[in-house]
Formats: structure tokens, sequence, C-alpha cells
RNA sequence: GGCCCCUUCGUCUAGCGGUUAGGACGCGGCCCUCUCACGGCUGAAACACGAGUUCGAUUCUCGUAGGGGUCACCA
């Protein structure tokens, strides 16, 4: 940190198309986007890249200002939407024309499919010449549609100097004169992501490196328009968990899916974001905040990252141990009440949160939390999973009948006093404390596992701890 | 297929010419212990391969193999 790293004129973007949620590789790709301003004292725009009409939903509009939301990846600014800026994009287009930079073209889409088959049929790469990059625009067919090509170079080379990937070049024979604008004027992604950056004013494209190879037909634009060349960034895409392109089946999902269905906490997913594809040193606990400190796009890793739940787990269960517990009561409760069939105003919160210092030491997820804490608010009498059922033989019967007996007559209903009787009722019987605790344990909670005895006893209190021993005890004392 | 990029334990990574190649997740063992966790200790586990350069390569160069990206009037 300190003033030397500090340059208020960085402006980085996160710019998403619109046609599905804020992915995960999305959610990595605005994080170091948004740690890199911070870092720099700069600032961090959003776009949305609604070009494409027909795919562009206001459903994955409002999921992705969600999703930025939740992680913390506030934005400077209003949200630029880029379709209200089309005009602009073609006016660019023109402008490239008058310079000499672009044509108009009026090959039609059979013309380019002949072209590209007879391509194949030499086996040649297909590379798009469109004859009217030469051709003067009065031989045109009078009134037919054309769309708007930029003048690519044909020789010599480009070389970009990315701030991951290092110094690529690339033969310009490589590069094709690509469309501007449609023929039905709207401008491609191509040009408006270039003219926006421009009027932007961003300073630093990070982006995933499926991007890479357009940075090089974009440099030509942007020479055409004698603009600056922003720093290019191109961070490596993230695999699923065997290597390849990672898809749903890996995990590609949505990250509201992460906090909704699968549990995960805002900070633990930044926190593995971050490490995905960057290190420092041996931390591996990193705030929020000193990841703005610490990060730097030049130590971003050039191979790709496989995502792995396993760490994401690992990490979410440190966040939870820490989390607030009247947080963390809140994001279980919605979860409890559906499983117990009630209304959210009818589960005591109080309760909830105050359980939260044992559960929480015990759940990876908010989902595994909440599953851990239904047996606070289950009715009686309470179900039985298998465990609970075979701690429960007909020979617990005589144990939990003394360690009610001891509890009745325990005079505080507080964790030192109940461990007492507890422990006094296994020395009577020549017993560990275990063949108390695990039936009893059965009886309160209808499980074999859930926090310590003691804790239980006083989350669910006197009498309600009495009465599910007692359903036992009854049952099994008949004869 | 053309072009481009990548390659350290199973996974995420540290390393930036000389290290017993470090940490974390996961896995095994031990301790703690009323169950499950947490926590502590501990074990197994990696420089893709082949040539160079160099006194010396995980580190620099070039190949090979493998993986990925990209080749639209999508973004």
């Amino acid at each position: 940190m300190g003033a030397s790293t500090q340059n208020p004129r960085v402006v980085t973007r996160f710019a998403p198309s619109p046609t599905g949620f804020l992915h995960i590789g999305g959610a990595r790709t605005a994080l170091y986007n948004w740690l890199y301003a911070k870092h720099m004292g700069g600032s961090f725009l959003l776009r949305i890249e609604d070009t494409d009409r027909a795919r562009s939903t206001d459903e994955a509009i409002a999921a992705i200002l969600d999703g930025m939301r939740w992680l913390g990846l506030d934005w400077d600014g209003d949200v630029i939407f880029q379709f209200s800026r089309a005009a602009r994009h073609a006016e660019v287009a023109h402008e490239l024309i008058t310079r000499g930079h672009a044509y108009r073209c009026y090959l039609t889409q059979d013309d380019l499919a002949a072209l590209r088959a007879s391509a194949e049929a030499d086996k040649r790469a297909f590379r798009i010449r469109s004859p009217w990059r030469e051709r003067d625009p009065s031989e045109a067919p009078a009134g037919a549609p054309y769309v708007i090509r930029l003048k690519a170079p044909t020789q010599g080379e480009t070389t970009i100097v990315d701030q991951v990937q290092g110094s690529v070049t690339v033969a310009n024979a490589e590069l094709d004169d690509m469309i501007l604008l449609r023929s039905d004027g709207t401008p491609t992604y191509m040009l408006s992501v270039v003219v926006d950056d421009h009027d932007m004013g961003v300073t630093h494209v990070i982006r995933g490196d499926d991007h890479l190879n357009n940075a090089f037909r974009q440099l030509a634009l942007i020479h055409g328009m004698d603009w600056e060349v922003p720093v290019y960034a191109h961070v490596p895409l993230i695999h699923g968990a065997d290597g390849a392109k990672f898809s749903k089946r890996h995990g590609a999902l949505g990250v509201n899916a992460y906090r909704d269905e699968m549990g995960y906490l805002p900070e633990a997913m930044n926190n593995y974001l971050l490490k995905l594809g960057w290190g420092h040193g041996d931390d591996e606990i990193i705030s929020s905040a000193q990841a703005v400190e610490w990060f730097d796009i030049a130590n971003v890793g050039r191979g790709a990252a496989r995502f792995d739940l396993k760490k994401l787990d690992n990490l979410n269960g440190h966040y939870l141990r820490e989390a607030d517990d009247a947080r963390l009561a809140a994001l279980a409760l919605p979860r409890i009440a559906a499983h117990i069939g009630a209304g959210e105003a009818e589960i005591d919160r109080s309760l909830l949160t105050r359980a939260m210092p044992v559960l929480k030491v015990r759940a990876k997820t908010v989902i595994e939390l909440a599953e851990s804490a239904f047996f606070l608010f289950e009715k009686r009498p309470l179900v039985m999973d298998e465990k609970a059922a075979t701690l429960l033989g007909t020979e617990s019967s005589d144990v939990l009948k003394h360690a009610y007996d001891a509890l009745v007559a325990t005079p505080l209903w507080e964790i030192e006093r109940l461990e007492e009787s507890i422990k006094g009722v296994a020395e009577a019987a020549g017993l560990g404390l275990g063949k108390i605790a695990q039936p009893l344990r059965a009886a309160l909670t209808g499980r074999g596992t859930s926090p310590g005895i003691f804790d239980v006893l006083v989350l669910l209190g006197r009498d309600e701890s009495l009465a599910r021993i007692n359903d036992h005890v009854a049952v099994n004392s008949e004869s």
C-alpha cells in the first residue's frame, strides 16, 4: 500500500451481458476489477451489455445487480446500459469510414457461406476478405443492405503487453475485418465495448482471457480513432473440478444459488474467489480490507484454476464461526420455519440467536446451520432419526429415569448444576458419561448428534427438557 | 484444423538460479471428548516430458505431450 500505489485516475469496469445470472466466473472478474480500483484509489464502473436484444432480460439484470450487492461489490456512478448508447456507437462507425478505417460491405450471408465453403474445400483457414474493402461504393447495388466493417491491418504484427499474460504477439494477417455495424444499423459488441470503454474513461480492462483474441481486433479500432489504448489484463477462466470447461455440472451457477440454495456467506465467496487464481504468500483467510491493500493484477496466475467446493466449504465454516449470531439466526430462520411448517414470526428468534454459538461451530453452510437448529423448534413427540432410535433401546429407560429424577432435583437450571447432576448419575450407576449423555441426546433432540448435551438442556429449558425425557421414560417404564 | 495462452502435491497456491520445494483444502493417524464439530499435533502427497544455457535448474530458452481459449450480422 502507501501513496506510491495510489492513482485516482484508474478506472476499471465490469461489463456482463444480461443473458443469465451473475455466475462464478463473472463474479471473480468483477471482484478483481473492484479490488484493483479500490487498491489504486480509482473508480469501478458497471456496464450492462444488453445489445443482444433477443437474449437480454430484465430478470438477468436484476439478478446481476443483486449478486453484485450481495458480494459487496459496489460500483461508482450509475449503471450504464450499453443499448442506450447505440446511436453513439453508430456515429463512431461512420466516423471510422470518413477516417478511412472502415467501409461498407455488401456481402450477403450467402456470399459469406460460399467463401467459407471454398476456404474449407481448399483447407485454408477462413478469413473474411471482403472485396468491398477496396471497391468503390458506387458499384454497390442501389438500396442493398450493407454492414460496416473495420479495415484491420493485413501486414506486420500486433503486440499487446498484458498485465497477466505478458507480451502477446499476433500476425496481423490473422485478423479479419470485423463487423462494426450490422445491416439493421445496430452496433456489434466489438464496436460497443471499445466505444464505451473509451467514453467511460476506462484505463484498465480486466476481463476473462476468452477476450484476449478480441483485444487485437479491438486495438485496430482504437488506433483508427486515435484513442488511448487501455491497460489490458486477461485473467484465466475457471475450470471445473475435472479440469474441463466450467459448466453447470461443475457448479457454474449464479452466485444467487450459492447464497440461496447452498447457504454460503458473501465473505466466504469473496475470499474463495480471490484465492482462486491469486495468492499472497501463505495467507488463506483474507478480509476484504486486506485484499484491497494487497491485491495487484500483476500477481494473478496465468494458469486456469479449478473450482473446488470443499475449499469453499472450509472457508464458509470459518466465516460462519466468526459471524454475528443475530445475523446467522436471521439467515437460518426461513428454513427453520419452512421445516416446522410455521410462520417466521412464530419462531423464537431469541432462542435461535442464543443457540448460535454452539450450532455454528458445527456447520459449513447456512443450510446445515438451519438443519442443526430444527430440534429446538420441533414439537413433541419428537421423531427419532435412525441413530437416535438405536440409542433409545429398551435398556435406556432406566438410565433416562435416573437422569430425569436427577434433573428434576437440580435446583438451578444452569450448565454447571446440570453437569454435576448428570455426572452424579453416571458415577452412581458406574457408567461413563457417554452412556447417559447419548440416550439423553436422543430423547432431547431426536438425533444421534447435537451440540453438547448440557448446552442442549439449557437451550431447551427445564419444562421442555423434562417433558422430552419423560416421553421416553413413561413409554418404557410401563411394565 | 489455423492462431493464441497455460502446466509446482488430488485441488488452490508460495517460490522469482543454489530451499530438507513452504502454506491451505481434502485424506490418514494421535490428542481433546457426552455425539458431531471446533481446536492442537502429526503423516502420505508435487516441480508433465525431452533437449539446451549455466559451476548449478522448479526457476531462463527451445521442442514434445496434455489442457484451455478463439476463429458469428453472440457477447
